[in-house]
DNA sequence: AACGTGACTTATT
DNA sequence: GAATAAGCCACGT
C-alpha cells in the first residue's frame, strides 16, 4: 500500500534510526538514506530530521560524508553539538569535524528489500 | 500542476 | 585538490 503512507514510513524509519545511534558515535544522511530505502536522498534525511526537530532525536550525532556539523544551522549552534558530541566522547578535526574513522556508525537495515547498485 | 528550495552525495571541470 | 554541475527525494508556495 505504497499511499502517502509510504512517505510517513520513511520518516519513520529515520527517527528510528537516528534514534539507535549509540552514544558517542555519529552517521551519515547517506547512511541513512540507504538504510531507508533510498540511498540518494540524503536530503530528504535531513527533511525528516527537520520534522524530528521537535522530536527527542539526537540529530547532533547526524553528520554529512565529512564528518561536518552541517546541521548545526537548524539545530541551534555549532558549538553546542560539538560540546553534546565531545561529551558523550566523539573526538574532533582540527575542523571542528568529528572523526569519522573512529565514530563513523553505520545502521543496519532490518529486512527492507534494499535494491543495492554499487557499481562504479 | 509546476517551480523552487533544502540539515546531501557523487561526478566532472 | 578545489570549485562547479547535476542528481536525488520530499515539502512549500
Amino acid at each position: 500500500m505504497r499511499t502517502k503512507k509510504q512517505k510517513q514510513d520513511f520518516f519513520d524509519r529515520v527517527f528510528k534510526i537516528v534514534a539507535k545511534i549509540p552514544r558517542g558515535k555519529v552517521t551519515t544522511y547517506g547512511a541513512i538514506a540507504e538504510v531507508c530505502g533510498i540511498k540518494s536522498a540524503a536530503r530528504t534525511v535531513g527533511w525528516a530530521l527537520n520534522g524530528a526537530s521537535m522530536n527527542y532525536l539526537p540529530c547532533h550525532r547526524v553528520v554529512n560524508r565529512n564528518g561536518e556539523l552541517t546541521g548545526k544551522v537548524h539545530f541551534g549552534d555549532i558549538h553546542l553539538m560539538e560540546e553534546l558530541l565531545r561529551g558523550e566522547g566523539v573526538e574532533f578535526d582540527s575542523d571542528g569535524n568529528v572523526d569519522m574513522d573512529k565514530h563513523l556508525w553505520l545502521p543496519k537495515k532490518n529486512k527492507s528489500k534494499i535494491k543495492s547498485k554499487r557499481s562504479s
